[in-house]
DNA sequence: TCTGGGGTCCTAGGACCC
DNA sequence: TCTGGGGTCCTAGGACCC
């Protein structure tokens, strides 16, 4: 049993990981007591923040029944020398493997782990599947990334009268049509959902009534956008919880760190009232990197430039674009990037080209390069650019 | 240990305009 | 001769997310 049980502003947290099936028959906890005041279900707002469970391993060992019960590890290949972890599954963590880790580091770990190099476009259309089930739900919708998403559930959950069975709801259609699993976090921010889908992984469900109680006790890096670099300087001025940021004094929170910790503050303090966007979401930007298996010399960069643009081009689609940067990691792990908006929106892979090359000739290092990048931004729809044009004409 | 790749957002300084 | 202030765009770098 864990601390957030115990308390009397009780935090549901219902899980089962071992057998999907017996979640409909889960009891809240006996010790739960809900206040009616602090009842999310009768908060203005419910979001749920639905995250995928170890998603691309997930993908193949639906895929491959092979795989089940063996440690997993999605990333680069381990023959290569340069490359990481990009998600490993549970079995593949007892070694100690986990994201982002070096690939080398993990086969060392692990050698007679499954490596399998990650198939986006396979994950993609999972991935689309999932996010319109979700829609199915929800009012509003954000995804975050591939594998997760923040969803307004709150007609959703009031007409069924009972979180705990929205939530699982949610779940089992997910499971029913694709064979995957996922964690669910319920609350009334979508910062504390996301805390609360983190809170019992894999498989499992949180449902938050009491903010400040959930919070308190946690380190601050868990409030998504405080990560490593923030959460050293606020340790040094001796704030390491949540509750600690919600009681230090704002204005010495404002000299050190700007206005936007303020926002941070108010999360801690559980007055986080945003909702979830109305708007669709659109790209802002489409960028291709490449890491050299061996350093190059900066002249063999141009040779890269039209490989990477056909990857931009086909991420492009209909959209223009109206700045191009270019992006050089040295062998010393440095990096720089330079970038030029034109005069005009342009939709063709030369202006491009001539751009990222224009950009990399004024690159002045002797330094040998382990990465090479170019990025397009400042996106407008074709439809946008045509209004654009008649307005020029 | 040796550090991918695809993104988003923020800050800060400078240019430029009114 | 000295020089305000607001707004916007551009560029570079960095933190952070999955």
């Amino acid at each position: 049993m864990n601390h957030f049980t115990n308390n009397h502003f009780i935090n549901q947290q219902l899980s089962d990981k071992n057998n999907f099936e017996a979640k409909n028959n889960l009891e809240i906890n006996n010790t739960s007591k809900i206040y009616e005041k602090d009842n999310l279900l009768n908060f203005h707002q419910i979001i749920a923040h639905v995250d995928m469970d170890c998603f691309f391993a997930a993908v193949e060992e639906r895929n491959n029944l092979k795989l089940k019960g063996k440690p997993v590890i999605i990333g680069a290949s381990p023959r290569q020398k340069r490359g990481v972890v990009s998600t490993a599954n549970y079995v593949a963590r007892k070694y100690g493997i986990h994201s982002a880790m070096p690939i080398s580091q993990a086969y060392k770990l692990c050698p007679h782990g499954i490596f399998i190099q990650s198939d986006y476009h396979k994950y993609k259309s999972t991935s689309q599947k999932i996010m319109q089930i979700l829609s199915l739900f929800a009012t509003r919708m954000e995804p975050l990334g591939i594998d997760e998403a923040f969803i307004d559930i709150t007609s959703f959950a009031k007409e069924t009268g009972d979180l705990k069975k929205a939530a699982l709801k949610i779940k089992d259609t997910i499971y029913c049509s694709t064979g995957l699993t996922c964690s669910v976090g319920l609350a009334s921010s979508r910062y504390v959902a996301k805390i609360a889908s983190d809170y019992d992984k894999p498989n499992g469900i949180t449902i938050v009534h009491d903010q400040k109680s959930f919070l308190e006790q946690m380190s601050v890096n868990k409030i998504c956008g405080i990560g490593k670099a923030t959460k050293e300087v606020l340790n040094k001025i001796g704030i390491s919880t949540i509750g600690d940021l919600a009681k230090h004094d704002r204005f010495s929170l404002l000299d050190k760190f700007g206005e936007h910790i303020i926002h941070y503050q108010e999360i801690a303090r559980g007055n986080d009232k945003t909702s979830l966007s109305e708007e669709e979401y659109q790209i802002k930007s489409v960028s291709k990197e490449i890491t050299f298996q061996e350093d190059i010399f900066l002249d063999d960069c141009y040779e890269y430039i039209d490989q990477i643009m056909k990857y931009i081009m086909e991420g492009l689609g209909k959209l223009s674009y109206k700045t191009v940067s270019i992006k050089v990691r040295f062998s010393d792990f440095s990096t720089i990037t330079r970038s030029i908006s034109l005069d005009f929106l342009k939709f063709d892979e030369m202006s491009v080209i001539s751009a990222a090359s224009s950009l990399l000739s004024q690159v002045n290092d002797t330094r040998k390069i382990r990465l090479f990048g170019i990025k397009v931004s400042n996106l407008v729809l074709e439809k946008e650019r045509q209004q654009y044009l008649d307005e020029f004409i």
